[in-house]
DNA sequence: CCCTATGTTCAACGTTTATTGAACTATGAA
DNA sequence: TTCATAGTTCAATAAACGTTGAACATAGGG
């Protein structure tokens, strides 16, 4: 396991990258729980994940996340805590991430968000 | 050549489906001359596009367009006028066309956007 | 030390994607 | 009618994608 994944600068962020990282349903739905988690300032493991999908399938969509520049790996011991990289989002592109979150948020019910009891469920496993 | 393409409902457009469209450089590209396109509340032919990619590509991209509900083609002889569906957008995911193509207008040495003069120079062809 | 928990990496697979050129359809003009 | 113009459709190709399970690496606890 490297120690710390590599992740791009702030402006080596491309907006093509973004949108088709945000375009999968199970990595729409992982930014979306890092942006609800945003409000308690604390951050999520891989595990609280399990709900969406495998842990190997989620490994790939994590490097994805990453390498793409929307969100952020430290890693802690056996645990990756991860976090959205908002701050250089909204510095490359303004309004985009709230927008597409918001817009998630409308269609809770269509695209396979995690609700907080399940996140909690997962985490009780 | 069927008469008029098939377009999405408002109810009907999805989330992903838009952030995949978009996602792809040629299609941001459309997208965003058809935004630019808005502020003079006219339309586009294909042809208008051929700086960006031939036309048998191009036609597979407008069909993309259309089928996630970004833009809406209007049959008229033998040209194809094409408009994004700004209301339908805006009412569906508030904010997130325009933050997208005010990122894309940002990025536009990065991304192969056609300036207006090559927009004149690929219609005086 | 061994065992478990947490994630990553790899190989394999079937699917979807973007791109190309050729064939086709339909309209309008001469 | 004939010809040119504007786009679509089709078939073929190569590349990229998402998913799976098995193997691997690493850290912490007994």
């Amino acid at each position: 396991m490297s120690r710390t994944p590599l992740h791009p600068t702030r402006e080596q962020i491309e907006l093509p990258m973004v949108l088709d990282c945000l375009s999968d349903p199970i990595r729409l739905a992982i930014v979306y729980q890092l942006a609800q988690q945003e409000r308690v300032s604390s951050e999520l493991r891989c595990g609280d994940f399990y709900a969406l999908s495998g842990k190997s399938n989620l490994a790939y969509h994590f490097a994805k996340l990453r390498e793409c520049g929307l969100m952020l790996t430290r890693v802690a011991g056996t645990n990756r805590f991860m976090r959205l990289r908002r701050e250089d989002l909204d510095a490359r592109f303004p309004g985009l991430l709230d927008a597409v979150i918001s817009s998630a948020a409308k269609d809770a019910d269509r695209l396979q968000l995690l609700s907080d009891c399940e996140m909690v469920a997962a985490d009780r496993n």
